[in-house]
DNA sequence: CGCCTAGTATAACGGTCGTTATGGTGAAAC
DNA sequence: GTTTCACCATAACGACCGTTATACTAGGCG
């Protein structure tokens, strides 16, 4: 094998270079001259690793799902409270873009939009949407609610409107109350407080 | 003029055909092509009367706009308890979508992540996001809220929570509970209940 | 050495994009 | 009755799209 230089494979380079761009630009905005010349691979070496640039599409949204979930897994570690555990989902929101300069919004919520019905990538973000609802219906149920169904479909509320106005916010770009994630956590967390059997304030 | 047939005029035509498609299928996604045929219009009417395909699209977004407003308009005129009339976004939401079949969700949170920064649209993104704002902030003090900015605030977090649902649901396609809108509104009555000087019991 | 693998660069493919040009047509205005 | 205006149909434009083909090259390994 080359690598060319000692640089990553070009996999994960066309990986790198796909998740800058469609993340930045959108998906059907950004073409594949523009990823292959960024991850400088030639366009048959795309097509030997990936099927089609729907394809690489699909592996782009697998990866940041993968990294979200990650993301998540390591914030619900620290917490120990089942309350911190049911909110832990705006923390680790907040780390997860943090991580990448919180830049734009949700990449699961603006491709929701762009692609069509019968899109590879469409299986991820179903993926994203069972794992919120799933994992937060089991952290209620770990919380002792009455009803986890209710929590977790209002938790999930607090959450989407965080994204809608993150995906609003970069064409107003005007005066903003703070960061939507914090301020839907605070929300949420009050939400929250009448709800459950037996609350110990949240941080 | 010939107006083809006693049909509406040509630019009435594009419009519809272009509200239609752009809602539909995507902005990006749907070619000018597409818009004539649907349309029966020919390519060089449609350059006469839009500056391209951007002033089409900003057309469509400022017919969607006018139409938003109209409807909030008369639920407004519909209301006269104070809390009711805070509420009464979502209960524009429900009634404009019903009138186009409840398909779909927000076009402006579509259009928000598929328009580059400088499209001409973005204008009348701007345009619906002020108007939720500045309206909502008008109702908070109409209801004697102590901080009218944190109730509009709070208030569009659940706004923006629904529409973000309703384009999730279009890829998740999954058990729902209920309409994401009617949903938003039940929390946002019981999140402004013990946040307001004076409740009356709201529907 | 020779083979294989993973990669390179360049070029072309057919298709579609948004846009413009050309020439024609019917109804209203003068 | 001629002009004028709004619109039509068709075709072409250059640019870009995603994709494939061709030919070449540098290591790893037997």
């Amino acid at each position: 094998m080359r690598t060319t230089a000692a640089s990553r494979p070009a996999r994960e380079r066309l990986l790198d270079a796909a998740g800058e761009l469609f993340y930045e630009s959108g998906i059907a905005a950004t073409g594949v001259d523009a990823v292959l010349a960024r991850a400088h691979v030639s366009p048959a070496t795309l097509y030997a690793h990936f099927a089609g640039k729907d394809g690489l599409v699909a592996a782009y949204l697998e990866r940041r799902y993968r990294h979200w979930q990650q993301v998540w897994d390591e914030v619900l570690d620290e917490e120990s409270d089942p309350v911190d555990r049911l909110l832990s989902v705006f923390d680790a929101v907040v780390r997860y873009r943090r991580a990448e300069g919180n830049r734009r919004g949700c990449a699961f919520l603006a491709a929701a939009t762009e692609l069509p019905p019968g899109h590879p990538g469409q299986d991820w973000l179903a993926a994203d949407s069972r794992l919120l609802t799933e994992r937060l219906h089991r952290l209620a149920e770990d919380a002792g609610a009455d009803d986890p169904t209710e929590i977790a479909d209002g938790l999930l509320a607090f959450y989407d409107g965080a994204l809608a106005r993150l995906a609003r916010q970069a064409a107003t770009s005007g005066l903003d109350t703070g960061d939507p994630v914090t301020r839907a956590r605070r929300m949420a967390a009050g939400w929250l407080a009448g709800r459950l059997p037996r609350v110990r304030s949240s941080a």
